[in-house]
DNA sequence: TATTGTTATACTCTATAACTATA
DNA sequence: TATAGTTATAGAGTATAACAATA
C-alpha cells in the first residue's frame, strides 16, 4: 500500500530539481554552451587537471574528455598545455574566457543558493539541511546494500 | 560576499537529486531502456497518447517523439495505432509488455519515496515540503521576472 | 606491463526544414 | 489554412575497441 503524502513529498523534490536543472539550461543556452561543456569548465573550478582525471571526475570515458575539450578548444575556453612531469598527460587550462566563465558558473551557483534559501530563518534551514542529510544517509546505506 | 551556509544547502540539495537520478541509471541498464525512452514511458501511464501530446508532455520537437516510438515499437512497449477520430494522428499505446514496465516505474517511484521519507516524523516531512515548497515558489517567482 | 590520450566506429538524443496526409 | 507525423540532414554526448607514446 502506497502512502500519498510520500510520493508527493517525492514529486516536490522532482520538480524543484527540474527547476533548478531548467535553470542551467538557460545559462548555457546564453552561453552557447552544453550540460556537459559546462560541467568539465566546473571540475577546472580549482585549476588545469588532466583528462584522465576529468574522465574520473566526470564518470565518462577518456574518449568523450577527448571530444568535449576539441570542442572548449574551438570555443577557446580551454588549451591542452603540457603536463610538466609526465610526458603521456596533457593539463586541460582555462584560457582568460575560459576563467570568466568558470567564475560566473560559480557566481551564478552562489546566487542560486542564496535565491533558493536565503530568506529562510537559519532555524528552518539547518532542519530542512538535516533532513536532506539523513536522506542522503539513508540512500548512500541502500545503494551499499545492491 | 557569499553565505557558506547557503551554498551547502544547495550543494547537499543536488547531491541528493543526483543520487535519485543514479538511482534511475540503475533502472535503465537493467532494463535496456534510456532516459528518454522511460520518460516517454512514465507519460504514458494513464495511457494511450498521441505523439504530438508526449511532444508537448516532454517538451520536445514531433520528429523527436518519432525516433522514441520507434525504439519503443522496436523494443516490444508501444504500438502505434490509429486515432478513432483523427486519421492524421497516431495513439502510443503500451503492449502488455510495455505496461508492465510502467507498472514497475510507478512502483519503483514509490519505493523511492518509501526509503526517502518512510522513516521521517510526520511533524519533519511537513515541515521539509513546506520549504521545499517555499523554495519551489521563490523560483518560480524568479523565473517570470526573466 | 600499465597508463594517457587518440583514431575508428556506432548508437542515441536532439534540432530545423521540407513534405504528405488529413482536418 | 492549420495540424500530425515522417523523411532528410546535422550536431552533440556517449560507448567500446584498437593503437601510439610514455611511464
Amino acid at each position: 500500500m502506497v502512502d500519498r503524502a510520500l510520493r508527493e513529498a517525492l514529486d516536490k523534490v522532482m520538480h524543484l530539481s527540474m527547476l533548478i536543472s531548467s535553470d542551467m539550461t538557460r545559462y548555457e543556452k546564453e552561453s552557447g554552451l552544453t550540460t556537459a561543456r559546462v560541467h568539465l569548465l566546473w571540475e577546472l573550478g580549482d585549476g588545469p587537471t588532466t583528462q584522465q582525471s576529468l574522465a574520473v571526475a566526470m564518470a565518462v570515458t577518456p574518449r568523450n574528455i577527448t571530444g568535449l575539450v576539441d570542442g572548449l578548444v574551438a570555443s577557446g575556453h580551454v588549451t591542452r598545455e603540457p603536463h610538466p612531469s609526465d610526458r603521456r598527460a596533457t593539463l586541460v587550462t582555462p584560457t582568460a574566457h575560459g576563467w570568466a566563465a568558470v567564475k560566473e558558473l560559480q557566481k551564478l551557483y552562489d546566487d542560486l543558493a542564496q535565491n533558493l534559501f536565503g530568506d529562510l530563518d537559519r532555524e528552518r534551514l539547518t532542519e530542512y539541511v538535516a533532513v536532506v542529510d539523513e536522506t542522503i544517509a539513508r540512500f548512500a546505506a541502500l545503494m551499499e546494500e545492491l
